[in-house]
DNA sequence: TCTCGTAAGATGTCTGACGTCTTACTTTGG
DNA sequence: CCAAAGTAAGACGTCAGACATCTTACGAGA
């Protein structure tokens, strides 16, 4: 498969699928060199700027990597874009369950990974946690807890994962003024967990930490059920517009 | 907090940097309109495309959106670019281990909302899995079936994390060589899997899904144990730390 | 044979310009 | 007085050319 003039729509998107589709199908193998930026600009008949700008966007997410001096080389077959766009039109609650993945597995990792230090510094963010009752400040806390629990995973992958999951969590409730209204789970099922991680339990972390989220994600689906699966993208979107999918190429 | 001119080092880079501490400290709040990008660049001390790779950078993972012929809005105020990078450099322990909280989270919710016709297409996908003996072919169906897993979940972004962490997997093992020597879980486990989503049993799902991939990921534990972080340049290191992470970029 | 210096290639950045779309204001007609 | 159409301003999209800087590799000299 070569490379072909582009033709309509934006530039810079075009360039950015043609030499994404060149990775995916392997024409260009991870690790290879490709073609310099003015080779790519000729063959596609496009400016420099142009392709540079797409080569960056793909660097940025880590599909290619930019050595000055030297050219551009594959890092990743892997496109990372499809699980971005995902993330930034899907609903709280589809969020909401892929973070209860992480809740559960990092409880399960941290009981066995976690040392004395972690568990002074889980004791201090549960108390803060319970301590907390602005609503801003005690969401803040929550997160604070819940990323602790993630960071005695000592698993970085699912710390940053959390961390992401989160922050994008929050925003997918902040926008649909649902932050309020779902009530957050007791200081006595979050005690359960960090108990469970204190006595180095994994089975009893993980069973704590779905119990944790469990309660309301049952709220949250039944605040915008109706949706099932007949209405793929329309109620619970957060993204605002689903119709701006198609914006950019 | 305000914007100051660049100093050295990348411009690029050193624009995306104070771009992203706008968003991420509240000064540009998520919705609101950014400076106009000639704007940007007479605050900044740099050129205009100098800003605009910058913003570019940032519309490609979220963070930014760009509506031409009216300026540069803020989409999300949490930047997913740190776990890109994490990812990017892990260790196949740590995405193997992400791995399984989707896999385990998937065979539950599957198990709730599988329909028949799923029932159907995951007979196929397994009969092909344990048809398969060529390395490459198997590993690209056993990729297929845990991905059918997670489309009967019936949730979009549990999918697409799947999607692209099983591709990095993939891609890490392969790396190290690790693909052809990393035993698979046999026939048996991933049966009792679709059994437990046949029967409608989340719990059993659960414990089916975590029982195909824990025997995998014992048997990677002990192959690069020891390492932990004494050996970071090695193979599969995760990246050991923080230090190697300058180089990117 | 090893080391150092130089040249070629590639990316990094800048300047300046023009095209096109969106938005908002103004004007005109009812 | 209100509403709709037309127009102008602002902002992003793209392009062109040029120079700076870094990496790499080759070749000359010791």
């Amino acid at each position: 498969m070569g490379l072909s003039p582009i033709a309509g729509g934006s530039t810079v998107d075009a360039v950015l699928e043609q030499l994404q589709a060149q990775v995916s199908d392997g024409s260009w193998a991870v690790g290879e060199r490709i073609p310099a930026e003015l080779d790519l600009a000729a063959q596609l008949g496009v400016s420099r700027p142009a392709v540079r700008e797409a080569i960056r966007a793909l660097s940025h997410v880590g599909v290619l990597e930019v050595r000055r001096g030297d050219g551009t080389y594959v890092r990743s077959g892997c496109d990372p874009r499809p699980l971005l766009r995902r993330v930034a039109r899907a609903s709280a609650r589809d969020v909401f369950e892929v973070q209860l993945a992480y809740d559960v597995q990092a409880a399960r990792l941290a009981a066995r990974r976690r040392t004395t230090a972690d568990i002074a510094r889980l004791e201090e963010l549960l108390r803060a946690r319970d301590e907390a009752t602005e609503p801003d400040a005690f969401g803040a806390a929550d997160a604070r807890f819940h990323l602790g629990v993630a960071e005695a995973s000592r698993n970085p992958v699912l710390i940053e994962a959390m961390r992401f999951f989160i922050g994008r969590l929050h925003e997918s409730m902040r926008a649909v003024r649902l932050d309020r209204e779902v009530p957050e789970a007791g200081p006595a099922r979050h005690r359960a967990v960090l108990d469970a991680i204190i006595a180095a339990d994994p089975q009893a972390a993980a069973s704590a930490a779905a119990a944790v989220v469990e309660p309301t994600l049952a709220v949250l689906e039944t605040l915008l059920d109706g949706d099932g699966d007949a209405v793929p993208g329309a109620a619970t979107t957060v993204g605002a517009d689903a119709a701006a999918d198609g914006e950019g190429r």
